[in-house]
DNA sequence: ACCTGAACACCGTTCAAGT
DNA sequence: ACCTGAACACCGTTCAAGT
């Protein structure tokens, strides 16, 4: 069943792709939701609980993770599968990892779990023995960093677009993990 | 001589600091340049590049930069530099790493003359023997995006704060130079 | 749990008429 | 290159009165 609460967290969604946190407006995504713009103020409280409802769902939506059944996944695909996420949905990206104002309580869990998943991919890898040895957590911490600011660099175009020398996010992932093996 | 556009620029990277790029009215960046509210305008086309004004010098700021006086400046240093400052002015991190619907050559090329100083630190550096040969420019891109993921995470600390095991960005510096280090 | 419709404060931006 | 003052469209948010 499609509730109107989902259906308000899809018409964000979508105005947020098609045009960052300022093209969603509360008035649009009611609108594009099929109801009065103010129906919204019925399910959030204001236009940060909505968008803290897009960024929880993003997180928590399926993704690559080891588990029991398939302890064949490694880091190193979960970091690929994160910036080619990040690259296909630049907004969703950039309101994930924006300021938040307020403290979210189910953001935030959905954040830890995401990361207690990393944390467990190199545990896993470091038992197979294609990461070094040494504090998962500050491993996984380390490794999430590079993939982040690859991804956040290759958005700020404008920032690097020499063209000749460019790498992209896949790129510097393969790079941290060459680095990190060669041992 | 302090000119007006740069008590404009102060008064707007104030209010950024204080309250993000939503606290920036062009109204209040006018009040508290001492002018009036529609002086920015005889300044900046719009509110847009008045911020890519503040991103600019931001950007252009005097840093730890390796020259031909100085050379023993390490790229380390220079990322934790970095690290520092985005640390102090998460809202100018944010702003500068942030979405530009328009190109502003001037960000460009500040953008572009900072990059160049790292990659002459990091080909520096691989002389001294600090870090491993290869393409200097993609191992500063490298270096570059696990400084700035780090700092990212930091800031969106709700993403991220079990506490123990919680790594700075400093300590995560510290740790891709000693994984370069070791070969 | 919605609706319509009105309203308020605020904001980006523009314009007219002045110095 | 500023000023004052008005104005417009838009937005977040709230409220009244209805179903």
């Amino acid at each position: 069943m499609v509730t109107i609460r989902d259906a308000l967290i899809d018409a964000a969604t979508g105005l947020l792709d098609a045009g960052g946190t300022a093209a969603v407006t509360m008035r649009d995504v009611g609108k594009r939701a099929g109801v009065s713009h103010n129906a919204p103020y019925k399910h959030f409280a204001n236009k940060e609980a909505l968008l803290a409802a897009v960024a929880t769902r993003e997180l928590a939506r399926p993704r690559l993770a080891p588990n029991g059944k398939d302890p064949a996944i490694t880091t190193r695909e979960i970091m690929l599968d994160y910036a080619q996420w990040a690259l296909s949905f630049p907004a969703r990206f950039k309101l994930v990892f924006g300021e938040w104002k307020t403290e979210n309580a189910a953001l935030q869990t959905v954040a830890d779990e995401a990361r207690r998943r990393l944390v467990d991919a190199v545990k896993a890898d470091q038992r197979r023995g294609y990461l070094p040895l040494g504090d998962a957590e500050r491993l996984a911490a380390l490794l999430l960093a590079t993939a982040h600011g690859a991804v956040d660099q290759a958005l700020s175009g404008h920032l690097a677009k020499d063209g000749k020398g460019r790498a992209s996010p896949a790129d510097l992932i393969e790079d941290i993990f060459q680095h990190l093996g060669q041992r």
